[in-house]
RNA sequence: CGCGGAGUGGAGCAGCUCGGUAGCUCGUCGGGCUCAUAACCCGAAGGUCGUAGGUUCAAAUCCUGCCUCCGCAA
């Protein structure tokens, strides 16, 4: 089936590579522009997804906006030349106007990382883990004017780990997120998709990460603390101080160390567990400080001295 | 040339300001102790201090180039 894709980060990527794989013809790809990265003289990178296309011969666009103008109207001839039977759109980061989404004979199909209608919006990995979700999944959806509200046509449910990051479960959702894709092109197919209506009462929307969420508060449940690092991991990551140095918390799991103890405070430095508001205490496993390389919690005590009883915080001090 | 930090035995760090061939906490190996312990005691192996030059009687320590890693900003 004639397809074009549209997509930008990892999670599009590995999408695409699925949809490579099953054979579907991809007309073009779509995805945002490339952007300056890095430490030396902000090289501009190119998205995942534009590298994946690159490297399969795959034409590629990358337009600033997609808002009527000259670049979106030549845009727009150039997918209607395309006669493309669906889009499909995974993570793109623009919002498709409807002139767009209308070109298609079968529409525009959306992999969304949440099960529909919980978490729609730009973090649904991240917030899922941060509010302490044990369940999430993929679904794929008809896509309409408003931001992920579409009928729904498969979904599949993936159980998420105690101690979770978002990264990983990023990477296994795209993988059900590729999968998923292809049976729903082929459902399509047969003609045996049923979409189903969102029950809008039962959504929620998975907001965008800042970066001041990063800063730990210790006066929180240790729960909560522990989803939070979980949730922000790897990218941007939780942050704690010790003193003026910064610490980034990429891994941390329950203790059953309990301390009533003031909040923040390392109880046991040998392993890491930091008490919390509830008395109950986190355990980090793996840190980073600034200029140093990501290591165990267990390295980083071994190089820097924490005195039992030392008190970390959401501030420099 | 966006700003900054770092490369020291297997790991994480100190030493570098005020040059004189290296130390800490661990790990490893051997031995001991204990009912027991991510406990303790004794002993050992293991480093041309990222790399190439320079200054010097002498450089991990000062100077210059290069490589690699990382934080911030975009």
């Amino acid at each position: 089936m004639k397809t074009v894709f549209m997509g930008t980060p990892e999670f599009a990527a590995t999408c695409l590579k699925a949809l490579i794989d099953s054979g579907e013809e991809i007309a073009a790809v779509f995805t945002q522009p490339d952007k300056a990265r890095g430490r030396r003289g902000n090289k501009l990178m190119p998205t995942p997804v534009k590298e994946l296309s690159l490297q399969y011969g795959i034409p590629v666009y990358q337009p600033k906006s997609l808002k009527a103008g000259c670049e979106a109207d030549e845009l727009c001839n150039i997918l209607c030349e395309l006669k493309p039977e669906i889009i499909v759109v995974a993570a793109y980061g623009k919002i498709l106007p409807k002139r767009i989404l209308d070109i298609p004979a079968h529409g525009c199909i959306n992999v969304h990382a949440s099960l529909l209608p919980r978490y729609r919006g730009a973090a649904p990995i991240q917030r899922c883990i941060l509010n302490g979700e044990k369940i999430t999944g993929v679904t794929t959806m008809l896509m309409g004017e408003e931001l992920d509200t579409g009928d729904m046509l498969l979904k599949k449910q993936v159980e998420i780990g105690e101690n979770e990051t978002s990264s990983e479960l990023y990477i296994r959702l795209a993988e059900v997120g590729g999968r998923l894709l292809i049976d729903t092109i082929t459902a399509l197919k047969a003609g045996t998709l049923v979409p189903e209506k969102q029950d809008g009462s039962q959504s929620c929307y998975a907001d965008m990460i800042t970066k001041d969420m990063c800063p730990i508060d210790f006066s929180d449940t240790a729960e909560n603390v522990h989803h939070k690092i979980c949730g922000l991991s790897e990218s941007p990551c939780a942050l704690a101080y010790s003193g003026d140095k910064r610490i980034k918390i990429y891994h941390s799991v329950l203790s059953d160390a309990v301390s009533d103890a003031k909040a923040g405070t390392v109880v046991d430095t040998k392993l890491f567990d930091v008490v919390c508001g509830d008395g109950k205490c986190v355990r980090f496993t793996e840190v980073q400080t600034d200029g140093g390389k990501r290591m165990s919690a267990d390295a980083y005590l071994r190089g820097n001295k924490l005195e039992k009883g030392s008190v970390l915080t959401s501030q420099p001090v």
